[in-house]
Order: C-alpha cells, then structure tokens, then sequence
DNA sequence: TATTGTATTGCAATCGGTTGCAAATATTGC
DNA sequence: GCAATATTTGCAACCGATTGCAATACAATA
C-alpha cells in the first residue's frame, strides 16, 4: 500500500506455496489448474492489489496489443471523428491506441514510422500527408508482417488494404449536380494532385464535363492548401476570371466556406451567381448562408471500419485479402446550389 | 530480411565478438566504452537493422515512455486542438501518447484509469466527464506516483496540477460585456454545474450581475448538454418566458450557434433584440451571422503546457510544487452583441 | 497389489536489455 | 622493469510472465 512494492506472480506464489507457473496458469484460467485453486490465486491476486505487468508478458508474448495511427493533423472535424471511431473500436477490443502526427510533412510521417516500428505496435492505420509518393518507410514494418490498414488518403499497394470513399464518384455527383442546375463553368478547387483523394475527385469533375459534352478548362482548377486561406486566395482568383464562372465545387468545406465569406463580401450572390458545392459535411456547412450542399463522408464509420479490419487481420496472422474497402457516400443538397 | 528473426544485441555482440553488455553500452553511448568501439557497434547495429526492444528495456528500467490521456471526446474542435498541442510537445520529448475517450461517462472514465495504469503509463492527462465527483479510480496512480495532470475538466486535489483558465472571470467578462451594452435580462446556457468550467462562469455571470445591481434569476439559468440539440432546445424554451430577455450568455459555441440558428427562424433579430456571447471561440463563431461574440480558449496552448508541466513532473520525480496553472483568455466581440 | 490413465503442479529455460561488480588490459610514473 | 592507476570489457544476476516437458498425486482398472 506504500507505492513502492509492486506484487508479482511471485509474490503470489509465495503466499499460496504454489509455483509462480501455477499462478501464471491460474490467472488465465488454464483448464490444467483445478478449478478450486485458480479461485485461491484470483481471489489472493485481488487481495494483494497484483497487476499483471505488461511488458514481460508482452516481451514473451512478442505482441503489444497495441494499435499505431498515423495522420497528418488531429484538429480538423473530420480526422477527429475518424479517431474517434477508432478509438471505440480498439478499446474496446482491448487495445491501445497510439497517436502521431505528421503535420503533413514527409519527414516527420517516416519519423512517426520508425517510432511506430520501434514501439512494437500489433498494426498500424493510416493517413497519408498531401505529398507522400511511396511507402518505403513503412517496409520496415511490412516486412515483419505488421498489417497497416491506410484509410482515406491512401497509396495503391497489393499488400495493405485501403478504405475508402469512391472519391471519383463523389467528385462526379457533385459536378454532375451542379450541371444539372444549369451550371456550365465550375471551379474546381482542389488539393495536392499527389493523394488519391484529391486526383480522384479530379478525375470526377472531369468525368462530368465530358458526360455533359463540355469541355476541359485548366484554368477553372485552383490546387491550393484547402484550408481558410486557401479559400480565400481561391475567391480573389475567381474574381480576376475573364468570363465568371457560375459554379464552383470546392474538395473540402473548410476552404468552400472561407471562399463563400470572400464572395459574398464582394457582392456576388449565392447561389444565383455562383452555386457552390463543397465536400466532408462538416458542421460549418449547415450555418454558412446560404447552407452549404456537400458530399457526406462518413468518418465515424470510416474509422470503426478501418480499425475493425485491422484488428481482424492481426487476429487472423495473415493478410486481409481485401484489397479495398469503399464506403458509401451521399450529396447533400442544400440552398448554395439552387437553380439560378 | 525474410521479416522472422529479430536482431538482437546478443546478434551484434557475436558479430563483433564483444559481450552484449558492451553493446547495451555502446548503443547508449556509455563513456566507460571506447569511443572507436562505440562507433563499430552503432555502424554494425545500423548494418544489421538492429532495432531496441522497448519491453526487454522498460522491463527492466520500470519505465515506458509512454503518456497517456483520457479526455471525454476527441472529436471537438477544441478537445482535438488540445490534443493536437500534447502530440506536438510529447512527441518531440520522445514520448509516446495513449489516447482513450471516457464518453462522458464515469464508468467508462474508471476503466480507462484502469488501463492505463495497466499500460504503466509514466504520466497521465485528464479532462473529467461532466459528472466525475471524486477521483478514486485516480488512486493507484497516484500512490504508485505517477503525476496526472487535469487540464480544462478539473477536479481540486492538493496531489495533481490543473491548467485550465480563470472560468469565473472569463464568465465575468462575457456578461459585463453584455450589460455592458446596455442589456439587462440575461439568459445564461451552462453545463453540467458539478463540473469546475461550468460552475465558475455561472459564479461570473453572476458577479457580474451583481456589480451592475441586477438580481440574479434562477429562471434565466438553463442547464444542458451545451450540444446543437441542446442549443435549439435552449431556443424553445426562451421563446416561451413571459418577459423576453435581451441577452444570451452560452457557455460554449456549438449551443450558442444552434440557438442563434433557432431564434433567427422565429424571426428574433440579433443583435436587435437579443445580443448573443459563445465561449471558446471555434470556427463556427466566424461563419455563423451575425459573428458571434465569444471567449477565445487558447487550446493548443493548454494542451503544450499540461504536456511540458507533466514531463517536467516525470523527470524531477516528484510532485509539482505548482498546484493551478491559468491560461489567459480573450474575450473577441463580433456582431452578435453589438449596442441595440 | 500392480498397472495404466488422468488430473495437477513444478522445473527451468526463455523473451532482450540493463547494470553492479569484477576482471582484463592499457597507460603512467618512478 | 614493476607497481599503481586508469581505461575497457565481461560475467552474471536481474526485470516478470510464459510454456514445453517432466514429475507428482490420485483414481480407476485389471
């Protein structure tokens, strides 16, 4: 009770003149110890405050129950609800969970990597930073079979599984909405071409334009950070457009929204000049006015999926045969995309 | 490199015919070891892709490196901002950071506390739940000296240290900032009062009250889970006083912002007829319109500082001698409180 | 009673790194 | 050249739980 001595199987064995095999086996009810004996150890190990320590088990046992996630940032509203879906799920598997950031530099990702690899973690989830173009610093982990599970920003490799959203069907829908409202030139405000999610939804709008017969204009895409600034520095752009657009589609709200202040502020309407559409379904969309239509992603879900399969795999000992995994996505129509 | 044997320091040792005390040594560049011996260690390690097995180390040295933090929900703009600034500190200290979430129950907070002090943790911070009254499920930590650090939800106990911010004057403020503007009837939106964040600014509302000579009015006080649902309710049911207020003090942004949304649709004008004061500053503040005026939270700040304060305490090994630390704050004025 | 079978428990090695103390080697001084 | 000191390195015992195999106890069968 004075905080300094830690009790051990040992000790336990000691008291009960068992061996401290007997007592390891009793504690996790080994159907070799008498059932009448592995109560005698419970009840001592209560009584005696033991706790099983779980570094030499892990030491024996060459397993950590311990889950890694790498991300590039923890503060924005949809990585926080991803993290806390697989929160839920790990713990209640009865893992622990490992956070790192890699503030979106490439530097740091392989830092958190190694870090991940030095830790001994069972598996690891994660989300890539806008620029990462290969994987080798994960090799280190693959290579002891160490399932990695990538979730939203992904990198295509045989032996990891993805999950994801169809982002190039969600960049199509939302086009292909506006269109429908009679839009003919959108913006598209997109983020580094390097990560999947941005290309793809890329690739959508493209998909769009083509099925509506209009043509490709390069200069309608804006990359930039996503973010406020970056919105803003999108609006002025857009501003400075010879013939103005009448759509924009934004590949996140945060940045939809920062442009919509900075439209507004110079006095274009919303949506009868400009019908916008965003992307992630964050809270923000519903209180910006006009209401910001937007692409439902289902991070809560996402994250539970993610850490599920993970959790799978490592049970299982060998590689998911999954490949990729795509969750459902939804338009949600709102008033920044009326009809004219 | 077929990923099934592990390099071990015994591997090293055999290669370079040293013993693998020499190379535990080498490796952590003990100076009773030659330096040109130290260097033929790290080279072949490096060589061999020698890896350290943090288990065999903590095992012995009784230590893990390793913090953790259990905090109601991650998924907040301000709690993953918190978050965001531990990561940050903990990771460049060398640590590694245990996540779990109490969601706000105190069932779940007492098994989290139990796993970390399974995970022997070397540290840990806390945001209690709403209604966490005592910190026995703490004890064992506490005995076995290991510092917890409440950041935010506090609880006042001589052995730990809070940071937090002086919610009584920032509720102070928020409401002389209202009467300031000429209002006078004052509904105050707070949580769970067993709590220390929302007790003291019901304590600064108050005050506040009384330096201006305006009775204080139970009615006015509206207790709820400061959520979107228990903004509109909030609404509703100020819709339904017999006088009409002509100010709102919320205890935080999202339920201000949803009773804003509320009382907009039934055609109440702000800040004409109602001025409006949020606390904590998230983004939302910015999009809503009119801006809400509202308490900036500096939690980035917090989270870096309860991290330093909890390292710091690990290192000294003993108890801090600082008992409280405060934070300042900001009130931000916007349009939503504007003079009628 | 001797033998075989079954239920319990213990022995001792193992996981990989750390560290007090002793031993071996190198360096210095006279 | 030899004792004395300083520099390097190794031995062996930990840290605490796990587990294959052997050993013991006890019951059942011939």
């Amino acid at each position: 009770m004075d905080g300094k001595k830690e009790v051990t199987i040992y000790d336990i064995a000691e008291k009960l003149d068992l061996s401290p095999a007997t007592v390891s086996r009793g504690l996790k009810d080994h159907p070799a110890i008498r059932k009448e004996t592995r109560k005698r150890i419970k009840e001592t190990a209560q009584l005696m405050g033991y706790q099983n320590n779980l570094f030499a088990s892990n030491l024996r046992a060459k397993k950590t129950n311990t889950i890694g996630i790498i991300i590039p940032r923890i503060n924005s509203y949809f990585m926080s609800t991803v993290i806390s879906g697989i929160e839920h799920v790990v713990n209640a598997q009865g893992y622990s969970l490992i956070i790192s950031q890699s503030q979106e530099t490439f530097e740091k990702e392989i830092k958190n990597a190694t870090t991940m690899y030095n830790s001994r973690v069972d598996g690891l989830l994660v989300s890539l930073t806008y620029t990462t173009e290969n994987i080798q610093h994960f090799e280190a982990l693959l290579r002891k079979r160490i399932p990695i599970i990538f979730f939203d920003r992904v990198f295509d490799d045989p032996t990891c599984t993805n999950v994801v959203i169809d982002n190039t069907k969600a960049g199509y829908d939302a086009t292909m909405h506006l269109l429908e409202q009679g839009r003919r030139r959108i913006v598209h405000l997109c983020g580094h071409l390097t990560r999947n999610t941005y290309a793809d939804r890329l690739k959508g709008y493209r998909m769009a334009l083509q099925d509506k017969g209009i043509a490709y204009d390069e200069s309608l895409v804006i990359v930039n950070p996503l973010n406020e600034a970056g919105g803003i520095e999108a609006a002025q752009k857009f501003l400075q457009l010879d013939i103005r657009p009448d759509g924009i589609f934004a590949a996140n709200d945060s940045s939809a929204v920062a442009c919509m202040q900075e439209l507004k502020i110079a006095g274009i309407r919303i949506p009868e000049d400009v019908a916008i559409v965003g992307f992630n379904n964050d809270p923000i969309a519903r209180v910006i006015e006009p209401n910001l239509t937007t692409i439902h992603y289902p991070g809560y879900e996402m994250g539970q999926i993610a850490a599920t399969t993970l959790i799978n795999t490592i049970h299982n000992s060998r590689t998911s045969p999954i490949n990729t995994l795509v969750l459902k996505h939804e338009l949600l129509v709102r008033e920044s995309s009326s009809a004219k």
